[in-house]
DNA sequence: CTATGTAAACAAC
DNA sequence: GTTGTTTACATAG
């Protein structure tokens, strides 16, 4: 326990706000129900002139906002509900200042303690949205990186400091701490943007601007390593990206355990490895390989459901589904477990909430890779807040150091330290994974994930 | 041992 | 060449 709690503290980003009454008092339960999304509210999303987040908001005209589509996708509700709400009652911008310099800082702004305070309730709701109505964000007709006007750029890094739209005229260094580790910095990016989603080359760029991580041109190296977290990092998610753009990969998504509770540390999510120098360092090379190998295989498999997705997307503009292919339900087990999950991660993860096999037992076999024609809706009411068994009052959490009464979740002692408690009641998925039986145990097993 | 960073193999685009 | 996945290794704490 002091464990937990002092793992919280360190991750906590700043501070320590007054852990507030949001989250504890009932009331707030309504406020997200009572929310309705427009166009207005989203403009809230940044006052204090926060910048691209204004041009991101371009990027979801209203048509979306009153879009019928019954995907269960929240972010706006959340956005909206978060940042309105700690901006402009229950947190005053000013409140955030840590950097009186600096008084736009964007990211301070979206500081994902208030919104993690603020959100940690709503996660039920983000059913109800889901389920009737409205709210749904995902389908943002288009995405228009708030940094670069001419798609061409991205990965050219002509680096001309900035020109971005809104500089606030200040900036660029010293406004965060970047100290931080990538995961948390990636979080922040995120945070910042609309949907708290953001396509990679904009991750890069603000990177760039909001870092010196990057600072080393030349060398991709910390490139490599946003890839690696956000591929690593349960907190973040991929979804489709719209139309045009979205040959260029995915978007990245804050999930909304991330949203709520913050980024967790990254190698809870990596294998368990127990890759010792002594265990088994000798042969590298193959092994080397042996791991490339196995990440291409995930990547095809992973290209593949895009593929198909897309296929979907195409002709149903209106209801592609933007969920992480491997959070999808109707993901195919056929392709669940394609290859015997790591060596590594024998022992305690028989599935990995993250990237693979959610379903093993699954019912499903279903044909796959050619039946597009428009099948898959079936994955359209599921979200990934549902699924990931984002580790609750587990260590490493950069959000806020939540009293201990705060989630709903927390209700376990904490079987272990390390035992990222998962809320059954988040629903909905339940996923036989292969264990024989144990109903009861699957929740810690299932969503156990990398962990170790 | 854990958390991070980094390099790198590879696959699919 | 970029994006994404994954493993390996290094190192600080």
């Amino acid at each position: 326990m002091g464990l937990d709690e002092q793992e919280s503290m360190r991750w906590s980003t700043s501070g320590n706000f007054p852990i507030n009454h949001i989250s504890q008092d009932g009331t707030a339960f309504h406020v997200p129900m009572q929310f309705s999304p427009s166009s207005a509210d989203f403009s809230h999303y940044s006052q204090n002139g926060l910048s691209y987040n204004g041009n991101y908001n371009l990027a979801y005209p209203e048509q979306f906002l009153n879009s019928s589509c019954p995907r269960s996708y929240n972010g706006l509700a959340i956005n909206s509900l978060s940042n309105d709400m700690s901006m402009s009652e229950s947190f005053p911008p000013g409140t955030y200042q840590f950097e009186p310099t600096k008084p736009h800082d964007p990211v301070d702004l979206a500081d994902p303690e208030i919104n993690g305070q603020l959100m940690q309730l709503s996660d039920d709701y983000d059913r109800h949205f889901a389920v009737g109505n409205h709210i749904k964000v995902e389908d943002h007709g288009s995405y228009h990186s708030p940094y670069d006007s001419d798609i061409t750029r991205g990965s050219t890094p002509h680096d001309e400091p900035s020109r971005y739209p809104q500089d606030f005229g200040v900036n660029d260094d010293a406004t965060i701490d970047k100290e931080q580790p990538y995961a948390q910095l990636i979080y922040r990016a995120l945070m910042d943007a609309p949907n708290h989603t953001m396509i990679l080359r904009d991750i890069y760029d603000w990177f760039k601007k909001h870092t010196d991580k990057a600072q080393d041109k030349e060398t991709k190296g910390w490139q490599n390593s946003i890839r690696h977290n956000l591929s690593m990092n349960g907190a973040f998610e991929k979804v489709d990206q719209p139309h045009e753009e979205a040959r260029k990969g995915f978007m990245w998504r804050l999930t909304t355990e991330a949203i709520r509770e913050g980024v967790k540390s990254t190698t809870r999510y990596r294998s368990k490895a127990p890759n010792k120098r002594g265990t088994r360092s000798h042969h590298p090379l193959p092994q080397r390989q042996a791991s490339g190998a196995k990440g291409g295989q995930a990547a095809r498999r992973s290209a593949n459901l895009r593929r198909r997705n897309r296929i979907n997307d195409s002709a149903y503009a209106g209801t592609y589904r933007s969920v992480p292919a491997a959070f999808d339900p109707t993901f195919n087990p056929d392709m669940s477990m394609p290859y015997p999950t790591s060596p590594y991660y024998t022992s305690d993860n028989m599935s990995d909430w993250s990237h693979d096999s959610p379903l093993l037992g699954h019912t499903h076999a279903h044909a796959h890779a050619h039946n597009h024609g428009r099948g898959n809706e079936l994955g359209m009411f599921q979200s990934q807040h549902v699924m990931h068994g984002l580790p609750l009052g587990d260590h490493g959490a950069y959000v806020p150091d939540l009293g201990p009464a705060e989630s709903v979740f927390t209700n376990s002692p904490a079987s272990s330290a390390d035992e990222p408690r998962t809320p059954m009641s988040q629903g909905g998925w339940e996923e036989d994974v292969g264990l024989g039986g144990a109903p009861f145990a699957f929740d810690e097993m299932a969503c156990r994930g990398y962990v170790g």
